[in-house]
RNA sequence: UGGGGUGUAGCCAAGUGGUAAGGCAGCGGCCUUUGGAGCCGCCAUUCCCAGGUUCGAAUCCUGGCACCCCAGCCA
């Protein structure tokens, strides 16, 4: 259909060679060195103690990022050291989620609980070389003699017992002898080190306690500092990407390895995503969820990759995202636009177009036949030719945007207004002759306009020149449906500080009824993506069934005459 | 005089001694049957500050300043 303009477009970045950023520079300084052999082999680890969100996507497009560009692999690991908090109903969408962001671990998901024994007969390497020991202080001794940021702690009265005593005791903790708490496997390092991590730090606890996993066979459970290095260790890491504050782990998870002369990982630690007007961190996102300020972990104004996933937002977008924000050391806060402006790039080039009123008035043709049904064609995608076109049905009565019309426009104003003509979108161009208002209200029952029959979309005379083009829909044909808007979850870019759920936007969600659209999305399938003409871009909610149809507001268009007006309001 | 880290535009971010990429946001304009998309242009004489080295410094040196992280038997 060339009677409609088909825009070409760049290609997208994401077919563009990935960005510098220093993890690359040192995965490519070690391949030329020959470090480690020539590999590179990363690993997601993430604790099955919460759902994703778009901070781990960073993390994920990163570490596999990483392996797919240098011809490596990526280990889906989860850290799974604490019993208490971890579950199997994370486990399982996690892996949704990594998988439908578009990444593949083979058959190499592994589990630090698949490492328990392993672990156990490290701790007795680092006992039996007497660097390891069996400590009875309880949880508020060992934060006494710890010391503080500026005083060196000092040494455990039982740091000094004999490798047998040490031997003897820890075997008796991992058999079930002692109570929760009551004695921790130490490592013997130095009490005075100004990095709080290297003052004899806990290896183990005692944990009487179910695994998801393992279940009962084990009663002492590994640390984060013990496990981590040596998982990676065991599973031949490469390169072991975390974020900034392990830092100051560094000399620990070294101290570890060399110690036990086990293959050596590099850790290396990036800056973890921070995004405007919502919260990031596992404790708040938690917080929401059981607060119900919001419906889940999957609702579409969450950050997670479950919410992003129902709002609408595409694998591919969160990937483009994820390369435009690239990978630093310094702590930012990304702009939220950034991401909306990356859905919006991918789905300006895939999604259907279609027409949809939110808030339909009707509008009568006074001048068209009344019973007939005109077929018309519209384009599917002016960005993809390959899209083809559909027909769409048109008659007397219609619906058009409530605020597509107004009985004074403002200046520059191109939509519909009594007197004044308008395109309607692939049909004709009609005039405004009268506004039907109730009596009583002064609300807008119906518009009467006249159609021009000589512009129908495609002729000569439809190339007139007129202001505005409005979408509307069949009122005899239109299908009726649910809309959800979502707007920001909180009202100030960096909702911090103990009172940050006073920040929550009272209009993220909105929840429109009545809406209409164009009949051939009676059909549509939850998950599918539309852009509803000039309102934004729509995904079919899950909760879609049937007659029923709902919408998820993924993003609304660029809309400058939005911005306009919000210009012209403050002056 | 605890340790670790970071300071390049409103937000991200390249830059690795040779005269400040790119994206987002913003601002103009063109084009348009989506006020969409696309296209064009503008947007850091200066890189936290102060000294120094050098023909030449965001890059090197010295000294400051600011911010973030660490005192879980969490990860």
């Amino acid at each position: 259909m060339e009677k409609f303009k088909l825009t070409d477009h760049k290609k997208s970045d994401e077919e563009s060679p990935e960005r510098r950023n220093f993890v690359r520079d040192i995965v490519e300084e070690d391949l030329k060195t020959d470090k480690f052999g020539g590999m590179v082999h990363t690993r997601f680890p993430p604790e099955p103690n919460g759902y994703l969100h778009i901070g781990h996507a960073k993390s994920i497009c990163l570490n596999f990022g990483l392996a797919r560009d240098y011809k490596g692999l990526c280990n889906l690991r989860f850290d799974d050291t604490n019993p208490t908090k971890e579950e199997s109903e994370y486990v399982e969408s996690i892996k949704l989620d990594v998988r439908w962001l578009g990444f593949d671990w083979g058959d190499r998901e592994y589990y630090a609980s698949d490492y328990f024994d392993q672990l156990y007969e490290f701790a007795l390497t680092l006992v039996r070389k007497g660097k390891a020991y069996v400590c009875d202080l309880t949880g508020d001794e060992i934060r006494q003699y710890r010391g503080t940021l500026t005083e060196p702690g000092k040494d455990s009265p039982y740091r000094n017992r004999s490798v047998d005593e040490n031997l003897d005791l820890f075997q008796r903790m991992r058999k079930g002898e002692f109570p929760n708490g009551s004695r921790t496997l130490r490592a013997k390092i130095d009490m005075g080190s100004p990095n709080i991590n290297m003052r004899d730090p806990v290896l183990y606890r005692i944990l009487h306690a179910t695994h998801h996993r393992t279940g009962d066979a084990w009663c002492i459970y590994p640390m984060y500092d013990w496990a981590h290095g040596q998982s990676d260790s065991i599973e031949k890491i490469t390169h072991s990407v975390c974020t900034l504050e392990f830092a100051d782990h560094r000399p620990l998870y070294d101290w570890f390895l060399d110690e036990l002369g086990i293959y050596h990982s590099k850790q290396i630690e990036f800056a973890r995503l921070n995004l405007t007007y919502t919260v990031m961190s596992k404790r708040r996102l938690l917080l929401l969820v059981e607060e119900g300020l919001v419906k889940g972990w999957d609702d579409p104004r969450m950050p997670t990759i479950s919410g992003l996933r129902r709002r609408g937002y595409s694998p591919e977008s969160i990937r483009l995202f994820a390369d435009r924000i690239g990978v630093g050391r310094s702590e930012s806060t990304s702009d939220v636009a950034l991401l909306e402006d990356c859905v919006r790039d991918d789905l300006n080039r895939r999604a259907p177009r279609v027409m949809a009123v939110h808030r339909p008035v009707k509008l009568v043709l006074e001048n068209y036949p009344e019973g007939v049904v005109e077929e018309l064609e519209a384009v599917n995608n002016p960005e993809d030719h390959s899209a083809g076109s559909r027909t769409i049905p048109f008659s007397k009565i219609l619906y058009i945007e409530q605020d597509d019309f107004r009985e004074n426009p403002p200046k520059k104003y191109f939509r519909l207004s009594p007197g004044m003509e308008v395109r309607l979108r692939y049909a004709y161009i009609i005039k405004c002759t009268e506004v039907i208002k109730d009596k009583a209200t002064g609300q807008i029952l119906e518009l009467r306009c006249t159609y021009d029959p000589e512009t129908r979309s495609g002729s000569p005379q439809s190339a007139r020149k007129v202001k505005g083009t409005i979408h509307w829909v069949s009122a005899a044909h239109a299908k009726d449906a649910e809309v959800r808007l979502y707007d920001r979850l909180f009202t100030v870019e960096n909702p911090g500080g103990d009172d940050w759920r006073s920040f929550l936007n009272p209009h993220s969600f909105e929840q429109v009824q009545g809406c209409k659209v164009e009949p051939g999305l009676a059909t549509a399938k939850a998950g599918e993506r539309f852009q509803f003409e000039r309102l934004g871009y729509f995904c079919v909610d899950e909760d879609s069934a049937g007659e029923k149809l709902v919408f998820n507001r993924t993003v609304t268009l660029r809309d400058t005459w939005a911005k306009m007006e919000k210009a012209t309001d403050k002056t």
